[in-house]
DNA sequence: AAGTTTGTTCAGTTGAAACTGAACGCATTT
DNA sequence: AAATGCGTTCAGTTTCAACTGAACAAACTT
């Protein structure tokens, strides 16, 4: 009944990103000059980033800023990450419209520098701010929105299987309503 | 400079669950009999589970199951949602390792019956048991194993770049140790 | 013991998104 | 005004995970 359970068990910290996922090894990934400590940090951005829904390669690219000392322009991004152009382009503006790194202006230099923003704190609020509101901004009017047509389709449904998913419904609306005053608390306690 | 934004933002917001995931509005979706409610309810849902990195699919399951008022098999699942049975089958499976729903065993049937766990305090601490802690162990590990090569590979960097490097990953641990004690907070007030 | 019924597993397909090379646009420099 | 340096955009490829059909295994029915 229960027979194969470890491969999906397996999955399932795979795609919480448990462990790493798995990359060959026979493939040393860039022949780049990083050590080992940059190496790390990037492997893990890039999981987290995929964790959120971002490319890999976005995370990969925050990761190698957050611990460089100098900012960094693209040719040096690219080249640390094995990248295209077009991938560093795109990854850095995503970054930059969350606010996570930033263009710096190096005197006498016509290439565009980037360096991570080290503010924790901001980062969270930003997140918060333009992710987490939004979203649940959009599921409580989704929930209104389902309460209403249940309402409305009350007749199709019998009396008991109404009075039930009406009750499951006005569940979720509990849980919105905590979690509408928990998120800020924890920016507060973050940031 | 800043020319195109706007179709990367709207990226962004897409890939956040912002909104829909805008579905061609041509293919009305399973011939299924389904009212609004759940039809609303199984998207939410699915929308929810690939923005926790888990297939929509299985968001789906729990969706349907959430608002059905018996339990349902196989085929019933698999006919509402359009899946294939091998879909059903590794959904459930899925969502009953991270116990969401459960198996519930029908007088004289042989089918397996599903209904959804609607304890929802159940269902948030099951998360940050079997998810958050693991994911937050992991990642401690990580952290350390990179300030240790750090501190092995010092005489390789710079004093000022072993310095800034050092710092930055100090503010992670920083972070880190908040995060371990803010997660139970959460988990009290919404369970 | 042959035949159903039910759930699992596996190999292959599909679809969507990430990535790339090349073309382009816009400055700046000669 | 040609040439060079940089970044963006776009069309095409690659990659990867979700999904499926079909074969399979297990439990039950005749």
């Amino acid at each position: 009944m229960l027979s194969g359970d470890l491969p999906v068990i397996l999955g399932l910290l795979r795609q919480f990103g448990v462990f790493s996922v798995a990359k060959p090894v026979s493939v040393p990934p860039p022949p780049s000059t990083l050590a080992r400590t940059e190496n790390d940090m990037i492997e893990a951005c890039g999981r987290f980033a995929q964790s959120l829904g971002l490319a890999r390669s976005v995370g990969e690219i925050y990761g190698l800023l957050y611990l460089s000392p100098e900012p960094m322009n693209f040719e040096d991004i690219a080249a640390a990450l094995s990248l295209s152009k077009a991938s560093v382009s795109t990854g850095t503006r995503q970054l930059m419209a969350l606010g996570c790194i930033r263009k710096v202006w190096m005197r006498e230099e016509r290439k565009d520098y980037f360096e991570a923003e080290q503010e924790i704190s901001t980062l969270v609020r930003r997140a918060y701010e333009r992710i987490l509101k939004e979203r649940l901004k959009n599921s409580e009017e989704h929930l209104a929105e389902m309460v209403a047509s249940l309402e409305a389709d009350k007749s199709k449904y019998g009396d008991e299987e109404f009075r039930v998913k009406q009750h499951r419904l006005k569940q979720l609306v509990k849980i919105q309503s905590r979690l509408r005053k928990v998120l800020p608390l924890v920016d507060k306690i973050l940031g």
